[in-house]
DNA sequence: ACCTGAACACCGTTCAAGT
DNA sequence: ACCTGAACACCGTTCAAGT
């Protein structure tokens, strides 16, 4: 996919012999800032322990001296991102301090930004879906608005749980599209500049007739998908409508 | 993780060359066949050539006469399942035809049950969202009853969208609860039923000064959790009020 | 205690060969 | 055309060894 760049070091560097790295070179916080940085540059699917330990400039075993493996780097990944979302001011420095709504609204807007920005954290929600009380601070502020609304308990977790789902999924859908957009853009560029006989009918080869709704919504699907974000924000209101009345 | 169980043939089978398989074993199908139930039944991670390829009675590389490789098995298996959903039959039999809102309900409780029902298929989903229009016959009729309900273009589509991400948000939180509970029946089943002095505080230790709503509701969360499908159905509704009206 | 290199049991896939 | 086995370049992790 990619041309021959070496991310770490050079071919010949790898060849030989690295100078042994200082006695505490490494912590878990080193391992785990260089863990987001190659998670989130390179994809899931380049997170290797070995790719990773090159990064660091240290053999591959070394990581193993602060993490059982993988998976915890992977867990401790999780926890740090979804810990560390830049949820908005709690006391807006100026202005009025919005109402219940509209505060769940912001920090349900963090979130997502949040994933956007990490999209390779999609990933690892996927393959092991949180507790629902590691996005902790999140969590708090947003139960603490839902029943300040009004909310009662059960409601409120509910809630809470309806809106974390949303925003785990319109997050997946937006890293979707756009791994799937480049991955059209590189093969265009490949086929190169000369596709005047392309697309015959349906935009996708969908037979008209059998999906005459979703072929003839096709322009608006795809602009749903393309913006997520305003997306996203049309989905927000309407389940806070619903879940606020 | 699993005892010495062998899932296809057995270890001695393994070792000497199997008679060879008749010339034409394989197709597409038959692999699709194995592909969904290996996933569904092992898991994502035990989802390997070699494993499917025994499943089969075959030698591996026997399965790549019919797919280039593992990626295209996966976006076959992912388009089969998505267009065999079992969507609620369109003109019931005996009572009244529903209204649209209704109709999307029930279109958006069959998706949700089919990813229910094969988990795996969520892998595929996060690791490769769909286009949106993979769903074909689920889109085509939602499409249809926003449409009916009297949704404008844009708004229909819109709508489309955010009830898809919520449905796979939700299964995607139900598939992650469901493997984290087995995993904790597990451990629990390891270590004895000699936790007495266990749980000293917070349920999960979380400090109940920095979280209380979050530390207090943790009963509700866990129930929220815990029946996915009601959780969905709550959900879904709030959900449907916003769009609708 | 922390870091290293070789080795083991996997994985997806290429390739030349069988029928 | 379809199936096979050996081989290649990976992967996560164990292990004995260095400092």
């Amino acid at each position: 996919m990619t041309t021959s760049s070496s991310p770490g070091r050079s071919a010949a560097d790898r060849t030989r012999p690295r100078t042994r790295a200082p006695r505490n070179t490494l912590n878990r916080e080193r391992v785990l800032d260089a863990a987001v940085d190659l998670l989130d540059r390179a994809g899931p699917d380049a997170f290797t322990m070995r790719a990773l330990a090159e990064r660091l400039g240290v053999a591959t075993m070394a990581v193993y001296s602060h993490f059982s493996g993988k998976d915890e780097i992977i867990d401790a990944v999780r926890v740090r991102l979804l810990a560390e979302a830049d949820l908005p001011s709690r006391r807006p420095e100026g202005g009025e301090r919005p109402g219940p709504r509209e505060e769940v609204r912001e920090l349900c807007r963090a979130a997502y930004r949040l994933l956007a920005d990490h999209p390779s954290v999609l990933h690892l929600l996927a393959a092991r879906p949180p507790d629902g009380d590691e996005f902790t601070l999140f969590a708090e502020r947003t139960l603490e608005a839902l029943l300040r609304a009004g909310l009662e308990r059960r409601e409120a977790a509910s809630a809470y749980t309806a809106l974390t789902q949303f925003t785990v999924g319109a997050a997946l859908w937006a890293a979707g599209s756009r791994k799937r957009r480049a991955a059209q853009a590189c093969r265009e560029a490949g086929a190169g500049p000369g596709g005047g006989t392309a697309r015959p009918a349906g935009p996708a080869g969908l037979p008209a007739d059998r999906y005459p709704h979703l072929v003839g919504l096709m322009p608006e699907l795809a602009d749903a998908v393309r913006d997520g974000t305003a997306q996203y924000e049309r989905g927000l209101d309407a389940l806070l409508t619903g879940l606020l009345g």
